[in-house]
DNA sequence: TGATAATATGTTATAACATAACGTCAGGCG
DNA sequence: CGCCTGACGTTATGTTATAACATATTATCA
């Protein structure tokens, strides 16, 4: 896995780390779920990775703190994050990564560089989606968007 | 793998088989690409059965006429396909559904029903993440855009 | 406080999806 | 012919994901 830790704009990335931990402890306990140490860790490992990371990749890195060390620990921390909205799933790469804005109900949209693997995560709305869906008589829950292509750091280098 | 031969409308479906295997092979002379006998059966079952399918549903099919068995030729044939644009691939389900408007060039968009599994394909545009991306000075090579919820059929029934 | 229910974790085993690498064969072409 | 290219066959292995069951931990409440 790439370990290509910001996105495409630079930014205080420790800062952000705690502040994206400490919204996700404070939306626990009103929701009443537990961020358990597993589950803690998991979602720390992302936000400090801050790419895209396979779940065998966090569940090394699980592993190598004693968390754990067979598959279905790191699928359960991670599918928990992903329930909560902590975390997104991008289907495209198998992978997963720290929500940028937790809190504000959103469906992610990405841009993954196929060169670099780096993953930014945009802000838009899906609403042309729901206008087809509407017609017919389909019921949206939640909708996946990504796009491939190249980074502006990789842009420049493929001059093919 | 579901089953369910239809989108959410009826169709014809005998016809839309053939004149979409027909615009393939149109398309692949102009091209100067060989649609094979792996290649076109695969494509034929995809269209035939008209629902999302496994590269291991394909290849048990392949199997059963003496066209293949092992997971590479499978893997290929609709690799190829995709490539050509006969075929999408539906990242979330981690399968593969023929295109229903070929020669048209075009993202695609699905809306995939999570209870019986049945897969239409919409016909968006993908504008508002070119904007988005465009800020970024990210360039777009392809999106995914798939939602998932239920379907007419299967609305009435989730009365949860 | 002890019984009980709910939630979370640990573990085994295996399912499901995907590709690297190498060999073979047929057709096109100088 | 000899070479190249593209497709196919096969082995082996890599990668992602979950079913199923056992155990431990935490919450609830009589």
């Amino acid at each position: 896995m790439k370990n290509t830790p910001l996105g495409f704009a630079a930014h205080d990335h420790t800062a952000c780390v705690k502040s994206a931990l400490k919204s996700a402890q404070a939306t626990c306990a009103e929701r009443g779920v537990q961020l358990t140490r597993v589950r803690q860790r998991s979602l720390e490992i992302l936000l400090e990775t801050h790419a895209a990371m396979g779940a065998y990749d966090v569940l090394a890195r699980l592993n190598a703190e004693g968390l754990g060390s067979k598959p279905p620990v790191a699928y359960r921390a991670l599918s928990f994050l992903v329930d909560q909205g902590f975390v997104h799933r991008i289907e495209r790469l198998n992978a997963f990564i720290a929500c940028m804005h937790p809190g504000e109900k959103h469906d992610p949209a990405f841009m993954i560089c196929r060169t670099c693997g780096t993953v930014a995560e945009a802000q838009i709305s899906s609403a042309a989606l729901g206008t087809s869906a509407a017609q017919s008589g389909f019921q949206i829950e939640q909708t996946v968007i990504e796009a491939q292509g190249l980074c502006p750091s990789c842009l420049p280098q493929v001059t093919s």
